[in-house]
DNA sequence: TGCTGAATTGAAGAATTCTTCATATTGCTC
DNA sequence: GAGCAATATGAAGAATTCTTCAATTCAGCA
């Protein structure tokens, strides 16, 4: 298999690899937002939401159109959806092991 | 929604950023495997493959279990399957669609 | 015990990514 | 056109991550 696959998989993670970006993410998974309300759900200063989006829109993870005074964000494929909710199934089961692990860890204590 | 929550979710796809933890994953899931084996498979230094398997141990998406003189690797959970896959959906897509505008770009410029 | 192969760890400099601030662009509205 | 709100861009220092090299651990075996 071609290295540059790997590497372009692995730019595709990385690029979710930042909070805001996730977050952008999921609000736009009820649709399409205009960054003034984006601005107004995520804590974070307009020009690093800006800077955050550009980031999204150079991979090609969501696009924007200007509708009159403000730009309206949104999913570039529903896909993505699918990816978040993967990525939750595996968090949800690491955070559960670790729970178990922690009744574990207790239960010995306890002895 | 708490805040520690999207960072979590930005770690956990932070792991996936680097080209070396991605063909590991890849490998891993046609079952566990040696590091040896790893090692002849990705062409990187043995101590750089460690670095990344042990930062894909931290995270939890491996375990590892010594067995006799090697040490075998194996997914942490099947689920990790499901995220490549829907990841290379993705990607897929989007190459498609950059393969329809280069289409178009040149049919543009054959005018 | 001492050696060897397999794998890991620690640490340092290089490279990349983040955050922030200042400045620029764009399209309204007056 | 001037002023304003919304968004984007550029650039610099801070912070994080990568790569590499040397040193270490550990099991198996002579």
């Amino acid at each position: 298999m071609p290295v540059p696959l790997y590497q372009a998989k692995a730019d595709f993670f990385r690029t979710l690899g930042h909070p805001v970006r996730i977050r952008v993410l999921e609000l736009l998974r009820d649709g399409p937002r205009p960054v003034r309300e984006l601005l107004g759900e995520i804590e974070v200063e307009a020009s690093n939401l800006s800077q955050q989006l550009a980031v999204l829109r150079r991979t090609g993870l969501v696009s924007a159109v200007r509708e009159g005074g403000s730009v309206v964000y949104s999913l570039a494929t529903p896909d993505i959806v699918d990816l978040l909710a993967a990525a939750r199934r595996i968090l949800t089961d690491m955070i559960t092991g670790q729970g178990e692990l922690l009744a574990e860890l207790q239960a010995e204590a306890a002895e």
